[in-house]
DNA sequence: CTGAAAGCGCTTACAG
DNA sequence: CTGAAAGCGCTTACAG
């Protein structure tokens, strides 16, 4: 029971006969300290087994770290980017009492001159860290640049560019996603066809698309399935053009079981099924937001696979406050669990 | 930009021109201060919205906060309990710096005076904090009511025993899970038997596995399914009785499509099934377990739902830290989703 | 290159 | 009942 109280600056100072503000120095690599002495505290530092009271040095600081925040701005189209935001909120509520600030640099994401704006507005601040989805990739590379010639950390959430030099990445695990999905659509039939259906949306990449697509393919090669796959795309216009593509694809096909959408716009498709008459078709997409929930408890989406977006926010924001507060290391990359969503279980997310 | 300085208790003492000391007194209810003056400094710290900075006031307390966890030892038997603690150890970790340590209490839950030994040194301990299973609660009994006659709070995981005044109780939806895995059966086949089997343990509380099994009756009567259930009670012997029993079952079961383990015992029947021949039979149960990787991988187990039993550790650590330490109020309950896990992403928990 | 001292926002004896 | 002062483990000018 011996709470035996680790050590501090005080003891190596002592221990290396020189001043708290020389093993200071020595501590975060200042310079002004000769090689020998520098030596002398460190094996101290090594003997002694110290480790600095962050909560002092932040108290002594008495500085407010600040994290910036650059994502899209909630749209009319879609809610996926509230949740993000509400983990970031989140944390930083939990993390109100430590010397941390939020600051958000939100986005218009049709609107290019927008988007510039914000990039700039980050360029110009005195944040310590950054929260961002790099999606707009070309326009944001100098943004990039920006931080890195700073030393200014940045985290990516949602997806990743691997080129780039960001502190980590938190993303999905985007094939294993199609995969999982060709899994369940297994679970419910095991012959006719599956309609891949892509509703284009200005924030899709291209590439996180395919790669849905192709572990979809890819689950039922490699399981010699009989199920069949067809993939189309549209472009995300009215109500009334959706409905009358739908009729016309599905028209081609007689033996259709289930419908696929990889990306999160799948609440178009719901409900012209919810309308549509005749035999069940097998929906499943992306992402538990708002507007899903009555298709979801209603039936007609029998599954959402979701990556946790919320706590992707959490994360991110839990992460750079580790790494510039506390000045912990951290993952270079997260990668986040798939939940299934089903009418039994959506309520408890 | 004013990066605005909140209001310290200095200010506060100024304002109500009293001492520092006698604001601190003022903040934590202490005996010693006048009706009148007490008056006069909540009003100042009410006007001028002063939130005491808790990392300067555990630096100068200078005291080491303790939270103890008194939990079943990892047995030979089941792998289960190891998660919960890995849980409790990263929400440590990520604690570190600030000032709680971690006492474990850990028993053997088939010895029961091994059991009484850990209760008599959690109620002769000085920890700040305690969590728990409320697992064989008749011999606890006495140390919940020690920990209330102490005010020393204390957190359930796992499940819950409603009449206590713990702290928080941090659970998972039991029927709900039942009728979740009778949803996943149903998208599977929709005609047959299915064998809720309950192989017993030491450590099953009669209650909870009957709401499970609740939750599987409920949905298909509430869906009018043409599935149909039959209920069998397994005492947990060797192996080679396991398989005689349920050879002898299913013999009867003509029908079979589907197995329902109300428990994490999974594993007996999937190592069963992978040696019987014959036409699928679908496998449900709880909590991905090691010894359930080998089976899920395979496919034998088709779903297992899980109530993260890993996060249920952190979180509970975490809630006593905040309330503990931080003084923040917390929440009574908190109810975990139901991960649904296959083959296909088990990998990602 | 090195050190003595003030200060961060609190708590805790101690004195009156 | 109230206050002045030392101290928690650091950082930051300032002086030499």
């Amino acid at each position: 029971m011996s709470q035996q109280k680790s050590a501090g600056i005080k003891d190596v100072a002592k221990n290396a006969k020189v001043a708290i503000a020389t093993v200071d120095r020595v501590i975060h690599g200042r310079k002004g300290v000769s090689e020998k002495t520098r030596e002398k505290v460190l094996k101290v530092i090594e003997q002694i087994g110290f480790k600095p009271n962050i909560m002092a040095s932040n108290l002594a600081k008495n500085k407010v770290f600040v994290i910036g925040v650059m994502l899209p701005k909630v749209s009319s189209g879609s809610s996926y980017w509230e949740l993000p935001l509400q983990g970031i909120i989140k944390a930083q509520k939990e993390l109100n009492q430590y010397s941390v600030k939020m600051e958000t640099y939100l986005f218009d994401h049709s609107d290019i001159n927008d988007i510039r704006k914000q990039i700039l507005n980050v360029i110009n601040s005195n944040i310590d860290g950054l929260i961002i989805t790099p999606k707009f990739a070309d326009e944001m590379k100098i943004l990039f640049q920006d931080c890195e010639d700073k030393d200014r950390p940045y985290v990516f959430i949602d997806s990743n560019i691997p080129q780039m030099n960001s502190l980590c990445s938190i993303q999905q695990p985007l094939y294993d996603s199609g995969k999982l999905a060709a899994e369940l659509f297994s679970y419910c039939f095991n012959k006719g066809e599956i309609l891949i259906l892509h509703l284009k949306d200005p924030m899709d990449t291209e590439a996180i698309i395919r790669l849905k697509e192709k572990g979809m393919v890819d689950y039922f090669r490699e399981t010699n399935s009989s199920i069949l796959t067809r993939k189309e795309v549209l472009s995300n216009s009215e109500k009334t053009n959706i409905d009358k593509s739908i009729k016309k694809i599905m028209h081609d096909m007689p033996d259709i079981k289930g419908i696929f959408i990889p990306n999160s716009k799948i609440k178009h498709i719901a409900r012209y099924l919810t309308e549509k008459k005749g035999s069940k078709i097998y929906l499943i997409g992306y992402d538990l937001l708002k507007e899903n929930y009555e298709f979801i408890d209603k039936g007609v989406i029998d599954f959402l696979i979701c990556s946790k977006p919320k706590e992707q926010g959490y994360r991110a924001y839990y992460l750079l406050f580790e790494y510039v507060v506390l000045r912990k290391e951290v993952k270079k990359e997260v990668i986040m669990p798939l939940d299934i969503i089903t009418r039994m279980n959506y309520k408890f997310y």
